[in-house]
DNA sequence: GATAATATTATCATTATATGATAAATTGTT
DNA sequence: AACAATTTATCATATAATGATAATATTATC
């Protein structure tokens, strides 16, 4: 364990269901000594990354939430794609989340959703949250956009090792590109429905979705070309945004270095 | 440079103003030879800290996004203050923004919010945001807190050396210390008008603030008694809430423990 | 599409830092 | 007040970070 891992190993044992730890724990799970564990959440705790809770216990600390707004200001995909998760949500014929994800290690992270108010459901879907990379519309028409070399290694980082049910998958896969979509219906969640459409900016490096949630029930096959016109409308726009923020970006980089 | 320290320093370059650098400016500010630098960097975007963004420039990565999720969903501030600031918002006589904010180094942030949809302004605090220490009425309710030693420190933390300035500004607080709330107006954002009062929990270690920030125009004296009725009625219930959740949480922790 | 300019990675001897066992101190509990 | 648990300090040793330089890779320019 050496350099940023040490403390990242740290960071990553906490979690939704287990969010605070005691030195005790962390030296355990990770194998080091005390002491030497004391000396790293000391370090982190005075960079506000860690707090200290009661009873000995520590906490992930505020410094997340100072980054994580700096991220909502400037992240192009979510500074593109937030403004019209409301809208595609009021035009959605049925209840509906809707949701911008992309690609996080070899999982899929949702980085911004909009929940309309009549839709009675709670989605595994919630910006931040780690979703499978496997199932669900929202994250195949993410991998769907990867490279068949890049695919193969997260495949096996997921567990899908056996060839034949690579080959099935990635037939699948290949079909929906095709199609240009992807729908899939209690993949993540039972009684839920998911449609979502690729998003990407090659210079930007996003890989990501677009993507609306119902409930089954309330779902009707009649409903399914609008879903798509307004999934890919705003898709189509959100890519375009992203474009624009793009072009602005390296227009106000240039213009900050001719200032020199 | 050592420790965690050489990775904080370069998160904390980034900004809402710079949210991307590149090696060289990075290498440039800190210091530190581009090789050092592209090694470093190198680890955190294998961690997902910071993100490759077009043009050889460097982002805050999404893992900020996946623990604040976490402290959204853990922190007991948060969970027993969010739920209230709707209330709050709801019941106040004029359009307001209702702020819970706490210590952050030698500067208070916001770590929830909540704005009237009839409030027309944009306040500067906003979720993540860091606030001057020594302005405004949500900054005093917390700083009003801290033993003379640890306010004495963050003061000169914060540039006020001066004896003579350092007593009136401690003086003031007393004052307000002894009515028990805070209200300044435009110390902050030129025509807002803000009361505060302090929420804390010694076992929790949480010195915070409950707040709500009205225009100056629309304010007459007349709403003050309602604004601080409102005001104290809410910090007190989200101290008891707080403290409930610090004994759900340590039953919880026993019965983990009772497990093994 | 070749060439020049930048950006990124690799190498490696030197220097600096992290480690962990132990002891000491602090804090919390009964 | 005594005891247990948590946290900090110490220090010799092992390990990792550093930065100058060279080698690639990527991007921009003509």
């Amino acid at each position: 364990m050496s350099g940023f891992e040490r403390y990242n190993k740290i960071l990553n044992l906490f979690s939704e269901q287990r969010n605070s730890l005691t030195v005790a724990e962390i030296s355990q799970e990770l194998k080091v000594p005390a002491s030497t564990v004391y000396r790293i959440v000391r370090e982190m705790v005075l960079a506000e990354f860690i707090e200290s809770a009661a009873g000995s216990y520590f906490r992930l600390g505020q410094a997340f939430i100072k980054f994580n707004r700096i991220i909502n200001l400037s992240d192009p995909l979510i500074q593109a794609g937030e403004p019209f998760l409301k809208k595609l949500a009021n035009e959605n014929p049925i209840p509906s989340t809707n949701i911008l994800a992309r690609l996080f290690g070899n999982k899929v992270m949702c980085v911004a959703d909009f929940k309309h108010s009549t839709f009675k459901n709670n989605t595994s879907y919630q910006k931040g949250r780690l979703m499978p990379l496997l199932y669900g519309a929202t994250s195949r028409a993410i991998i769907m956009q990867i490279t068949e070399k890049r695919l193969n290694n997260i495949l096996n980082l997921e567990g899908l090792n056996d060839d034949m049910q690579k080959e099935i998958f990635i037939k699948g896969l290949d079909q929906d590109k095709k199609k240009g979509f992807c729908k899939t219906e209690a993949q993540v969640d039972i009684g839920l429905i998911g449609f979502a459409l690729s998003i990407s900016n090659k210079k930007l490096g996003i890989e990501a979705s677009l993507s609306s949630i119902f409930n089954i029930s309330d779902f009707r096959p009649e409903h399914e070309p609008s879903i798509y016109a307004n999934l890919s409308s705003y898709a189509l726009l959100i890519e375009r945004y992203i474009n624009k923020i793009f072009i602005d970006t390296e227009a106000y980089h240039n213009n900050y270095l001719n200032k020199d």
